[in-house]
RNA sequence: GCCGGUGUGGCGAAAUGGCAGACGCACAGGACUUAAAAUCCUGGGGCCUUAAAAAGCCGUGUGGGUUCGAGUCCCACCACCGGCACCA
């Protein structure tokens, strides 16, 4: 926009409303029990008791330093108009925000420059808060949190505390205090027990291999590492063996994909979850080797082909390969082995065409059919799944199949497929075959019905069980930096042992150099003096992931400030859900972008039952509905990237246009979980509409004296009170017409805020608009109500104009009740029907209200411009949609 | 390869199985203006006719099907986007 008139003075409004929400509190959410002064708003409108309430949560952003552009304040905008709604409709609504601040980039700029990582954070944030604060959203500012605040991870900490002193009970599948586990009888040393206990912890440590990036000196976590190179700046990552911290998120895995079930997630978000959880029923099968008493466990979800097992697969790093392997093919399984091992996961994925291994020389028995089988080793199988050992069939698995081509084994087919297709390489149920022995057959079964008898037969013989693998791996929660939380553990005589609460929170040192050390070892190993107690312990160096502080800052928000707790208990069951209403059970809604479907919110809703195991949360899931906002492209049709000069800052649209015409284009471009770009001209366009509501209740005369005043005069916020209300707007009584306009509006943003169909809703606004300008005199009492509709998008405009059209009101328009439609209104006199002619558009009548059938029927067979459509024929049937068209079927 | 999503005017899009294209952008014509901007009014899927229209025909990625009637439901395919990817 160049020299464009201004289409009305939001530069002067916007400001205006946002100092005075600011200085009035006017969105603070109130807690059971607190005081709420006597002339806040909330309170004029609840004077008794708290209304329900409604927790509406956006997900907390990076403060980066780059600032926000405009993709981030869509999911932002999304839930600030339901918040304002469903304030408008009565709810205690909490809407907070907060800073998800520990993170790499504010490290590397530390380890570059020498600057301290709390300064650059403190600056992100600051510029985030005052962007995010131009934009008018409706957040309780007293419950702002910050992961880096040490009265923030002082609770992190607690909670790791928690679940590194819980372990998880089988037999009630929940965690419990680690004081309830019991010891076998075996174990009698204090030494045995230790380690029994260590080993059950939720939180444990364990050898794994860590992602190395020796150009950047540290170790990366899975996610900032794409394709085996770094996330910044694109250096090789290699796989090495350290001492890690795990979280037993495995033990979970079966409630977090049945509470799935639970909870109002889009599909594709739940598949996603469980996908990723990847369930996966099956058989161990145990396999006796040929020549020795040893034996190989091997996991199948098709124990029904096992007469098809034709050979066997170890994974080159299982344990047993060293035993069996002959002397004649010791030398190429070495070579193999060590060849494996050096691959990075890049390569492991490159050469997945190409199917690789060597045969061990040793043979199993195939227990159905009593044939030797040959042992191969081979990186097609992983050592991290199932038992790292399968039992190959290649007639019916793709894997196999390519590998016995490759290698000249031998196919035998056990699975008739249904309907005569190719039965070499078929993996989908059939009908199985050449699958018997003296004491069982399978033969002629269906593959559901064979899985089920083998397995019993194999139970039978103890030769194998039904098993439940998952591909969820416990979670990897160490990160050699400096810009995290630091462990509430040390140790001692080479035990790990727990900080006592009292020691939280546990702060990280002041450090020179943010580098690892030079021998690996984290950025905290540098502070000697942190690091060595004087009983002689030292402290853990590791510090949390970024994802520990998000895991849980919604509970934060809940009752921010607590010092004695995460959070007042009687507090979480109200916001929470559980305080006996029908209140919905958690937050109500939460949105976010899909990059955070599988690792955040798995993460989080695994913390979470772990709290709502131990008794400190009351609800089994945290976010009882989710949606993603979809991405905001560049103008280009281009995902939004610095490298393509395409990323919009918010600040260029905001000073141009308003925040009120951003927020509302941001909505109008489409559906909120849909990928749009943005558009300039998109943006002058809703800025358009806005400025015609503003023409629709303002006074011509007066607004040209503003205009004029402006060009000579400092603008300030007293400006606006030149301007007078349109003479058109009088206390009158309003037309059926007009009300009729007005409850057609009311009625479509109602349904589409409650279906969040943020687009249709705006163009609901735009008709009562276009209807209203053509109005001469323009009824009071509907121009309010239009108002009351037009604040959750427009906060700042409608703000204004209200209080043009109540001067002296001590009313609050964001607490004013939302007007409700009335049915009555909008029933017509005459009905506009379409005539159709064998199902073609001919005609359309206009019939009374509530017509007879026959009437409409009669009418319609009149209808002119179907004439010629029936002359001469024969007709067969009339359907009659009721309001809507009459269908004349001929011969 | 597997899972999920999306295909509708020049563009963003809308449509409980019932008048396809609401609303907006861009565009064109007009009013106002010395002129422009801004504003206000009007028009608008394509084809075919025509001075202009009316009427007619075609049209929601492709091909089938169900139905009085399909953008919407079913089957088979194509393209694009996102996720996972040797998980036995």
């Amino acid at each position: 926009m160049s020299s464009a008139r201004r289409q009305y003075p939001f530069h002067l409004i916007e400001p205006k409303w946002q100092a005075r929400w600011d200085h009035e509190q006017t969105f603070r959410a109130w807690n059971p029990g607190e005081d709420i002064p006597a002339d806040h708003p909330f309170r004029k409108r609840h004077p008794a008791a708290l209304p329900p309430k409604y927790y509406i949560l956006d997900m907390f952003p990076y403060p980066s330093g780059a600032g926000l552009h405009v993709g981030h304040p869509e999911g932002y905008t999304a839930t600030d108009i339901l918040a304002r709604y469903r304030r408008a409709l009565g709810f205690n609504v909490l809407h907070p925000m907060g800073w998800d601040a520990f993170g790499l980039p504010a490290e590397q700029y530390a380890i570059k420059t020498g600057q301290h990582p709390r300064k650059t954070t403190e600056a992100n944030i600051a510029t985030f808060k005052r962007q995010i604060k131009s934009l008018g959203f409706s957040y309780d500012w007293s419950r702002e949190v910050d992961t880096t605040d040490p009265n923030y991870f002082k609770w992190t900490q607690w909670i790791f505390l928690k679940i590194y002193n819980s372990w998880f009970n089988p037999a009630t599948s929940k965690a419990e205090p680690i004081e309830t586990l019991t010891y076998p009888p075996e174990l009698r040393s204090d030494e045995e027990k230790r380690a029994y206990r260590d080993s059950k912890r939720l939180a444990f440590v364990s050898e794994a291999p860590v992602n190395w990036c020796p150009e950047l000196g540290t170790v990366l976590a899975n996610e900032e590492v794409i394709d085996g190179k770094s996330e910044v700046g694109g250096y090789p990552v290699i796989r090495k063996p350290m001492r890690q911290w795990m979280l037993r998120i495995t033990a979970y895995a079966e409630r977090l994909l049945n509470d799935l079930d639970s909870i109002d997630w889009s599909h594709s978000l739940k598949e996603m979850q469980r996908n990723w959880i990847g369930r996966s029923e099956g058989a161990e099968v145990i396999f006796r080797l040929a020549d020795s008493e040893k034996s190989i466990t091997v996991f199948t979800t098709r124990p029904d082909t096992l007469w098809g097992a034709t050979y066997m697969v170890l994974s080159p790093e299982h344990k047993l390969v060293d035993e069996i392997t002959t002397p004649e093919y010791r030398a190429e399984v070495e070579k193999y082995r060590a060849y494996a091992a050096s691959k990075s996961d890049l390569e492991r994925t490159e050469l997945a065409k190409e199917k690789t291994g060597v045969f061990t020389g040793a043979y199993a028995i195939n227990l159905a059919n009593n044939e030797r089988i040959p042992i191969w080793i081979a990186d097609y199988v992983l050592i991290s799944y199932g038992t790292g050992a399968i039992m190959a069939v290649p007639a019916h698995d793709t894997r196999d199949l390519e590998f016995a081509e490759k290698f000249s084994l031998t196919v035998i087919k056990v699975v008739e497929p249904p309907d005569g297709k190719d039965w070499r390489g078929f993996v989908d149920d059939g009908t199985s075959v050449n699958s018997s022995n003296p004491e069982i057959s399978l033969n002629g079964l269906p593959t559901p019905e064979a899985k089920r008898k083998i397995t019993a037969w194999l139970e039978s013989k103890g030769l194998g069980k039904k098993t439940i693998n998952y591909k969820l791996r416990d979670w990897l929660f160490s990160r050699q930096r400096y810009w995290g939380e630091p462990f509430p553990i040390v140790w001692k005589n080479g035990h790990h042992e727990a900080l006592p609460e009292s020691a939280l929170p546990v702060l990280p040192p002041e450090l020179q150099d943010y580098k690892p050390t030079a021998s690996g070892e984290p950025p905290l190993a540098r502070a000697k003096e942190w690091v060595n107690l004087p009983d002689g312990s030292t402290r853990e160096t590791n510090t949390m992931p970024q994802w520990a502080g998000s895991c849980w800052y919604y509970l934060r928000f809940i009752d921010a400030q607590n010092p004695a707790s995460l959070c007042d208990a009687k507090a979480e069951r109200y916001w929470m859900g559980t305080g006996g209403s029908s209140a919905t059970p958690g937050i109500d809604l939460y949105v976010g972008g899909t990059e955070h479907a599988v690792l955040h919110l798995l993460y989080s809703r695994f913390w979470h039952k772990v709290l709502y195991d131990l008794g400190y949360v009351s609800t089994p899931e945290p976010f009882f509905k989710l949606v993603n906002q979809g991405l905001i492209l560049g103008e280009d049709n281009q995902k939004m990237s610095k490298s393509r000069g395409n990323v919009i800052p918010v600040d260029a649209p905001v000073k141009d246009f308003g925040t009120d015409a951003l927020r509302l284009f941001e909505m109008f471009i489409g559906p909120l979980e849909m990928v749009k770009p943005w558009s300039t001209r998109g943006v002058e366009g809703v800025y358009r509409f806005l400025g015609r509501v503003w023409r629709l209740f303002v006074d011509e005369q007066s607004e040209t004296e503003l205009e004029q005043r402006l060009t000579t005069e400092q603008p300030g916020p007293e400006l606006l009170d030149i301007i007078r209300l349109n003479p058109a707007i009088q206390d009158v009584t309003a037309t059926p017409v007009q009300l009729k306009t007005l409850h057609a509006c009311i009625r479509k943003v109602t349904e589409d805020l409650d279906g969040l169909r943020f687009n249709t809703a705006i163009s609901a606004l735009m008709v009562f608009v276009n209807e209203a300008m053509t109005w001469e005199t323009r009824p009071r009492s509907v121009m309010r109500d239009f108002l009351i509709l037009l604040q959750p998008f427009a906060p700042h405009l409608a703000e204004e104009l209200f209080s043009r059209l109540y001067l002296k009101s001590e009313l609050r328009l964001p607490y004013i009740p939302w007007p409700k439609f009335d049915p009555a209104l909008l029933v017509e006199d005459m009905l506009v029907i379409a005539v159709q002619v064998n199902g073609k558009l001919r005609d359309t009548i206009v019939v009374p209200a509530n017509p007879t059938q026959e009437e409409i029927e009669a009418a319609a067979l009149k209808a002119e411009k179907a004439q010629p459509f029936l002359a001469g024929k024969i007709v067969k049937k009339i359907i009659v949609v009721p309001k809507r068209l009459v269908n004349i079927v001929v011969a």
